[in-house]
DNA sequence: TAAAAACTCTATAGTCGCTATAGAGTCAAG
DNA sequence: CTTGACTCTATAGCGACTATAGAGTTTTTA
């Protein structure tokens, strides 16, 4: 059972130039052609698009993603290694998540500064912007 | 008294190049010259830039740096519009949390799969990567 | 005073993960 | 047999920088 690139695009989610993007990438394996030259993908294509969507929805970059699918296709190995890049990507999202609610409680602190409408020559705001007396900032 | 761009970036914490494409992007007004053609900045440049790096580190795009910086310069009206432009970012900051501690949980339910080194085709994470029992996946 | 080091200049290309466009070719339905 | 939907390749753009090359300027050192 053979598809088109369209099909596939739909089955996945994902648009029409991100699957030939991937195959480029090298991601994607080269797909057969049909004999007016379109791509035809059959099961094993779509199986391993839906893995890398998947990865992506969980923010994981391409080249994260190209480590992934090159232990996938040595199975000879142990899953140490996919389980540490599980691990330090867990990480990061944890250090993003911190950031950005310093940076929030940054934001906050500076939305405080001005009650309504003023002049612009009078807005905390832009003064905070100016000269921050938000603690840790390094502005 | 005038300096020259290295001094200024050393002082403003950011790279020389980024000054220059800041200048190039309109959010620095163009700098007098040297003799010798070298860009010279005055106070004002100083305190512009300050405005925009502290703006950046609150992750606002140039776009909306671009934005308050011409509220700046227009003294005259109200500052209805900044509040509404901080307003806005906030909320996007939240929601930017929201979903990565969604991310997060998915990521977490993914690393339970995998106890310790198995064989790659027996790594629970990678067959969860392909096909996802995680409430609300839509891979 | 001359050579070396440090700085600056412009212009251009690369990063990431797509998205958008142009211009041509292929295929199925009416 | 024409219309429309689909596909092909190649190229440029997004945002906010970063990196590089090759030339010119200024400061420091010998
Ligand atoms: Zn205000
Ligand atoms: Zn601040
Ligand atoms: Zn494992
Ligand atoms: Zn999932």
């Amino acid at each position: 059972m053979e598809i088109r690139i369209g099909d596939l695009a739909k089955r996945s989610g994902c648009e029409v130039v991100t699957i030939r993007y991937y195959e480029k990438e090298g991601l994607l394996p080269k797909p057969a052609r049909s004999g007016g030259n379109f791509r035809l993908y059959s099961d094993v294509h779509i199986e391993r698009l839906q893995f890398i969507r998947h990865c992506r929805s969980l923010d994981m970059t391409l080249s994260e993603i190209r480590i992934l699918l090159g232990l996938r296709d040595n199975p000879a190995q142990d899953c140490g290694d996919v389980n540490a890049l599980l691990d330090v990507h867990i990480r990061q999202t944890e250090e993003r998540v911190e950031a950005l609610l310093q940076l929030k409680r940054h934001l906050l602190s500076l939305r405080e500064k001005c009650s309504g409408a003023r002049r612009i020559e009078a807005c905390g705001i832009l003064q905070g912007l100016s000269d921050c007396d938000h603690p840790g900032c390094n502005a």
